[in-house]
DNA sequence: GGCGCTATCGGAAGTGCTTGCAGATAAGCT
DNA sequence: AGCTTATCTGCAAGCACTTCCGATAGCGCC
C-alpha cells in the first residue's frame, strides 16, 4: 500500500515547477499587453522552446483561476491573457492597433456597489472595458482622408 | 434581357419581409434578456417555427451591423444578443441564476469619458457588466449551511 | 545517487459555436 | 401569372478551446 500518510488533509497540492511553467510566465512577462495562447506559442516555438499547445491552454487557465492573470474575451472568439497585479483596474484599449491603457475608476467601484446593494445582490464583482480609437490612430485615420 | 433599367442607381436595397425575419424579431421581441443564437433556434423549433441555424446566424448578425441589437461575448464563447433601444444601459447578472436587471450608470458614463479623453481617445464605447449573487440566491444559498 | 510516485506534458481526437457554399424557395415588381 | 433575385437552408469546413490518455520528468524518500 501507500506509503503516503492520507491523515495529512492540510498537504499542499504538490505544484512543480516545471521548463515549460518557467516558458509561459518568461513569455508573459516579456510583454505587459494582451496575449492569446496562440500567440505565446508561436512566440515560444519561435524561441526554440518546445512547449505542447494543450500546455499552454491549461497553464493560462490555470494561472487565470489563480487569479494571477487577466481575463479578456476578444470580439472575434479569442481568449487573451495578461500578467495582473492583485489590484483591481480597468481597461482601455485601442479598437485599431490593440494599444491598452490601465485605468483606475474609483467612481465606478462605488456606482457597482451602490446599484448592486439597491438590488439586493451580494458577492459582487464587476468588468468595464472602455474601447476607443487611440490619439496616434485617429490621426492617421484623419490624414488618411 | 432585363427590363431593369440600371441607371437607377439610387434605388433601396430592396429589403424583403419574410416569415423567418418576423419569427426572429418576435423571438428577440418575447424578451428583454440576452440570448444566444441557439437559444432562439431552439425556441423558435419549439414554437413550431421551421427556420435554419444558418438563417439566425445570418439574420442576427445582420441586425448586429445594423445597430439594432446589443452584441455581447459570454465567457464560454456563445455570442449573446439583445434587442437594444437607442437608450444606453447596463446589465446586473446573477451568476446563480442568471436573472438580469437592467441598471442606469450616469457616473459611468461620465468616468468613461473623462477617462478616454485624458489618455487622447476618441469614439469611446465602452461595455460594463456587473456580476453577482441576487437575494434569493443568496438566501437559499445562507440556508444550506 | 538511485528509485518510485504522481504531477505535468503534449499530440490527437472531440466539442461546440460560427460561417461559407450552392441549390432551392419565395417576395415583390411588371 | 411570370420573372428576377433577395433570402433561406442544410451540409460541412474552420476555429478556438477542451478532453483523453500514454509518455515524460520533478521531487521527496531510501
Amino acid at each position: 500500500m501507500t506509503a503516503v500518510s492520507d491523515d495529512l488533509e492540510g498537504r499542499a497540492p504538490q505544484e512543480r515547477s516545471t521548463r515549460q511553467k518557467r516558458a509561459i510566465a518568461a513569455a508573459l512577462d516579456s510583454s505587459d499587453a494582451f496575449r492569446s495562447a496562440q500567440d505565446i506559442y508561436t512566440e515560444l516555438r519561435a524561441r526554440g522552446e518546445n512547449v505542447g499547445l494543450t500546455t499552454i491552454y491549461n497553464q493560462l487557465r490555470a494561472l487565470a483561476e489563480a487569479g494571477e492573470l487577466d481575463v479578456l474575451r476578444g470580439d472575434d472568439g479569442e481568449t487573451h491573457y495578461r500578467r495582473c497585479g492583485t489590484e483591481h483596474h480597468h481597461h482601455l484599449v485601442c479598437s485599431e492597433c490593440g494599444r491598452t491603457v490601465e485605468v483606475e475608476g474609483p467612481e465606478v467601484e462605488r456606482w457597482a456597489s451602490r446599484v448592486a446593494a439597491e438590488h439586493g445582490f451580494v458577492e459582487v464583482a464587476h468588468t468595464v472595458e472602455v474601447l476607443g480609437t487611440c490619439a496616434s490612430c485617429a490621426r492617421k485615420k484623419a490624414a488618411h482622408s
